[in-house]
DNA sequence: CATTTCACCTGGTGGC
DNA sequence: TGCCACCAGGTGAAAT
């Protein structure tokens, strides 16, 4: 499942291998499911237009893009009118592949560039979200919650202060911290010795910033490696990340916790799956 | 308003 | 061997 730490890699490859390119044919699968804007619009929209830069925003991977008249007039570095959006979901891909590439099961998108190669959006569950906006009429794509690799101690706390909820709730609350998702909670929580149910009020200031130190160090490993390839994620080449084999307690039930050899403990939080060490984690 | 639950999806798994 | 119920979880809408 594609969190910070994937989607920073998707979007670091792809935009490597599109930046400058133009959008040539835009082709959607019938499946009504993954547009947010219908996709007859969102096909005319594209086509023709420049891609100036990709970059991550939370969980999104968010296209700039020139205008489509004089697509070949603008350069790198000059000012985006349009957005393409692109939220991955569980399962989604974002691939650059060759033309003649075959094409895989469950691809919801393709989209032919100028320099001969095609960007291709593969996404089996469909909980995927494709986006198109124009920055003319609307405002540009701003994920709601703070920045988890550069929030600073203060704003961190304040994020957490005064709720009910357990911490781990509120770490997948993407409105509070935007690119979080159950892995890097789980992952976090551990590095920072917390339970994952221990409510966000009782946490002392002391712990919000360790456990903030720990989201950010978790982060940054993870970015290094590549992600972590848990159910079948794969950057922009199709390859697969390495930061499973760190892991310290998704997806370890059973196994002895790295630091004491506690069997680790999966428990049910807000609904999800959650891995903790019952003795590292007080 | 804050918080919880559920529906959306398909592939993989385990039981019989 | 085959079939099927069930689970995985990001998000947003609905319920509490």
């Amino acid at each position: 499942m594609p969190e910070l730490p994937e989607v920073e890699t998707i979007a670091r490859g792809v935009h490597e291998r599109v930046r400058g390119q133009s959008i040539v044919q835009v082709w959607f699968s019938s499946h009504r499911q993954p547009f947010k804007t219908p996709a007859v619009r969102q096909a005319r929209e594209l086509e023709d237009r420049p891609i100036l830069a990709v970059h991550r925003t939370g969980k999104h991977i968010v296209c700039e893009l020139g205008s489509a008249s004089g697509g070949h007039l603008d350069k790198v570095g000059s000012m985006p009118v349009a957005q393409w959006i692109v939220h991955l979901g569980m399962t989604g891909r974002l691939l650059v592949t060759t033309l003649d590439a075959p094409v895989a099961l469950h691809t919801h998108a393709r989209l032919s560039l100028s320099g001969g190669k095609e960007l291709r959006f593969v996404d089996p569950r469909r909980f995927g979200r494709l986006e198109f906006r124009d920055l003319d009429r609307e405002a540009g794509f701003c994920a709601p919650g703070a920045e988890p690799l550069t929030i600073g101690p203060d704003a961190f706390a304040a994020l957490f202060r005064g709720r009910r909820l357990s911490i781990k709730a509120a770490l997948l609350n993407q409105a509070l911290l935007a690119g979080v998702g159950n892995i890097y909670a789980d992952e976090s929580l551990f590095q920072a010795g917390i339970r994952p149910r221990k409510s966000c009020g009782r946490l002392t200031r002391t712990e919000l910033e360790r456990l903030r130190a720990a989201l950010l160090q978790v982060l940054e490993h993870a970015i290094r490696l590549g992600g972590s390839s848990v159910s079948d994620y794969v950057d922009a080449d199709g390859v697969r990340g390495f930061f499973q084999l760190e892991h310290c307690v998704y997806q370890r039930t059973g196994q002895p916790c790295r630091l004491c050899k506690t069997p680790i403990r999966r428990i049910l939080v807000a609904g999800r799956g959650t891995h903790y060490c019952p003795r590292c984690q007080s």
